[in-house]
DNA sequence: ACTCTTTTTTGACAATTATCAATTGTGTTC
DNA sequence: GAACACAATTGATAATTGTCAAAAAAGAGT
């Protein structure tokens, strides 16, 4: 049922056969039809979520304007780290932009399992590591470059995000109104 | 020789006396003098620090300016992100502003260890995730809030940081302008 | 206390980006 | 294809912050 997701968590860190039995009775599929919510604002995170087929936004208000914080493509991982490491609300907002399957690892499954299997805690710390990364790089992105320079970035890593979300969902996921981003598209 | 330090590891994830033991062997301490470096330019860094004694700076440049990325007071841990997980040279700087004593766990321990030790790979489980939210946590303080504001965080948090660095390296850690953050506390 | 160096503040100006309002463009539905 | 809603652009203006230069303040060393 979810051996490619099986063997995509396999290729972070090694699984045996026995493993990935224990790790699929904390595995589920949900679907969630475009414009729906993967987590709405308020639940507490208690996943790591995985994109098996669609895209997802990640979002939160700040006063009345929406805020993009993350995009998740196809056979990407995401969560809410503030809400699921401190078993809090989300302020989060996990929403579905087109039709998705989300594959959803419990973090209950998860506590459980890593204290007495090696592999997976090895599993979850190589995940841990690839979210520190990106959580790094993200940072350093905002802090080295222009707005312009990250917009090029962006469009050259994921051309299709173009034809999947709004202008103003990238400015603000870029960090600036979506006018300012408006004129960098017109003087590019 | 260790005993605080491997209590406050076991405070993070619990270490029976042959763990204990076993990370004893990767650990080691360096005593830094006010004015030198943790971890130069280019660099690989394959420790996680610790403050022991002493108070450091970590920045990196930008051109020929000079970027505060974050402060480690005493009993705090630190260690450069990308280089550390990518096994390259770092951008970051980590200088000492006081007289240090520093307190290292070397990643090659750890990765020796972790796979066969599950208390271990607990512990560094433990460790990444604190990481992680503390990273987390900068990123939304530099997008929700106002300079002014961190300013003001900064500063009850951490008060007696306005006797240890120049304002300097406080107004790019806050990701302005000295003569900004000179205007911000002109006008408090 | 004086000199020298570094840090901090202040002022004038420039550059960047946001805000507000209006217009144009695009796509969907009946 | 007309009407509508929503998205994107454009223009004018305001606000914020950066830059450059100079002055004032604070520390270190003799």
């Amino acid at each position: 049922m979810f051996e490619e997701y099986l063997n995509i968590l396999g290729s972070i860190s090694p699984l045996s056969p026995i493993s990935k039995e224990a790790l699929s009775e904390h595995i589920s599929m949900k679907k969630v039809p475009k414009g729906n919510f993967v987590l709405k604002f308020g639940e507490t995170c208690r996943h790591i979520y995985f994109v098996n087929r669609g895209f997802v936004r990640i979002f939160y208000y700040k006063g009345d304007k929406d805020i993009t914080e993350w995009f998740a493509d196809e056979k990407q991982f995401f969560f809410s780290i503030t809400s699921y490491f401190q078993n809090g609300p989300s302020r989060l907002i996990i929403e579905a932009i087109e039709d998705c399957e989300i594959i959803q690892l419990s973090k209950e499954g998860q506590d459980l399992l890593r204290r007495t299997n090696l592999e997976i805690s090895n599993l979850i710390l190589g995940f841990y590591s690839r979210s520190l990364i990106l959580s790094q790089k993200r940072m350093e992105s905002l802090q080295f470059e222009t707005a312009s320079n990250r917009y090029q970035n962006l469009i050259e890593n994921q051309p299709n995000i173009l034809n999947k979300v709004p202008l103003q969902h990238i400015a603000s996921f870029l960090g600036i109104t979506q006018e300012t981003l408006s004129r960098i598209r017109a003087n590019l």
